[in-house]
DNA sequence: AGGGAATTCAAGCGACTGTTTGACTTCTCT
DNA sequence: AGAGAAGTCAAACAGTCGCTTGAATTCCCT
């Protein structure tokens, strides 16, 4: 019981921490860096001011945490996605793999489109020193060229990764734009009929289809 | 004699209108419009902070006008670009000319990768009341539906809109992201080839190419 | 019960935001 | 030459920014 009573004031410090990052996250995935104040943040998570400092040190760190998680959490996602292929997978079906993470944000909202538009804004702006976490990112991309590659021989790997980052560059944009919004609206088979063939081509390229 | 220096008087009021549009763009493109701080603009054009109030009435007004020009100038060089295409052109000739305005702002930076940074930041963050200039859009889509749809005659033209409109979410994200750069790095040739293979694939879906 | 750590809070800090003001210069026109 | 329009300028405005402070509160532990 003493220690379930410890664990709940844990808790109770902890679940500001979580609304500050949820709120941030939330903000950061709508405006961007530069358009989330301080003030804005603390009323959306109903939160002190001062409770950014003391949690995180400053307005900057709060960013960067919040950016931090839901750039694991949605390269979690795509990695696993991919994991789950088939080895002998064809192009479709790696595109549907690839966009699925996306997809499901679109058609859940709230926390998780939240959490994937972040990633894109993340993408167009990166934050001050974000060298690190490049790795996860590589991780993700190796995955995806040894399946790609089983599909398409003739291709030089370079070209593969190109591919990956222009696929990978279009689901971003369409997460962030207006169009994504349009995309959540309709039945997910059907933007999976829409999608998965563009991406599929961009995969493929043309010249070598003839 | 007296006319020039009429007219000399009026260019110079004219001259620092121009350079605060101009360093609007450069920022606009850079860090986005909650990024972008009247002195940060007037300090980069050389002009006093009354200078923007006085040309444009607020900072918000010369955000739009900035905007608004870099919007009608990309419009028109893509409209143009298609415009001057073959009537028979096939797919690939096609990604080639919607890839063009925005490669050859890549290789030129400047001004020209401005203009382009800063539609493809208006595809993602839209202006508050900016229901207008969609016209102009609507245009080049459907010049580049008719050209789509000669080569695709088997895909309805609802598709060709979606495909299209991930054609350019592409190329704009491409303009933002660090790949842009990459490419920018490269020799333009060797960026068209790899590019539009890409893009023509998109373009041309994979199912259908079996 | 009560010392002490963890957390929250209202208030205020200096720096910066966009905007306004009124004097000042520059040039036009008669 | 001199009235007046057009444009520029330094200075100050209220408001918001991120951050800090010191007291008050909440809860754990002995």
């Amino acid at each position: 019981m003493v220690r379930e009573r410890a664990d709940q004031r844990r808790e109770a410090g902890q679940r500001t921490r979580d609304r500050l990052l949820s709120a941030a996250q939330e903000l950061l995935a709508q405006r961007g860096q530069e358009g989330v104040t301080l003030r804005e943040v603390t009323d959306h998570a109903e939160a002190n001011v001062s409770a950014v400092s003391y949690h995180f040190g400053s307005m900057k760190a709060l960013c960067d945490a919040a950016i931090e998680q839901a750039l694991e959490q949605y390269l979690d996602a795509q990695i696993a996605a991919v994991a789950a292929l088939d080895a002998a997978a064809g192009v479709e079906e790696l595109a549907a793999a690839f966009a699925r993470p996306m997809m499901h944000a679109l058609a859940a909202g709230g926390r998780e489109l939240a959490v994937i538009r972040t990633v894109a804004r993340v993408g167009i702006d990166p934050p001050e020193g974000w060298d690190r976490l490049t790795g996860k990112f590589q991780q993700s991309r190796r995955d995806i060229v040894r399946v790609l590659s089983a599909s398409l021989p003739a291709v030089e790997e370079q070209e593969l990764v190109f591919r990956i980052r222009c696929a990978a560059g279009l689901l971003n944009w369409l997460a962030l734009a207006p169009i994504g919004a349009e995309l959540a609206a309709e039945p997910p088979e059907r933007t999976a009929r829409r999608l998965v063939p563009v991406l599929a081509g961009a995969l493929r390229g043309l010249s070598d289809a003839g």
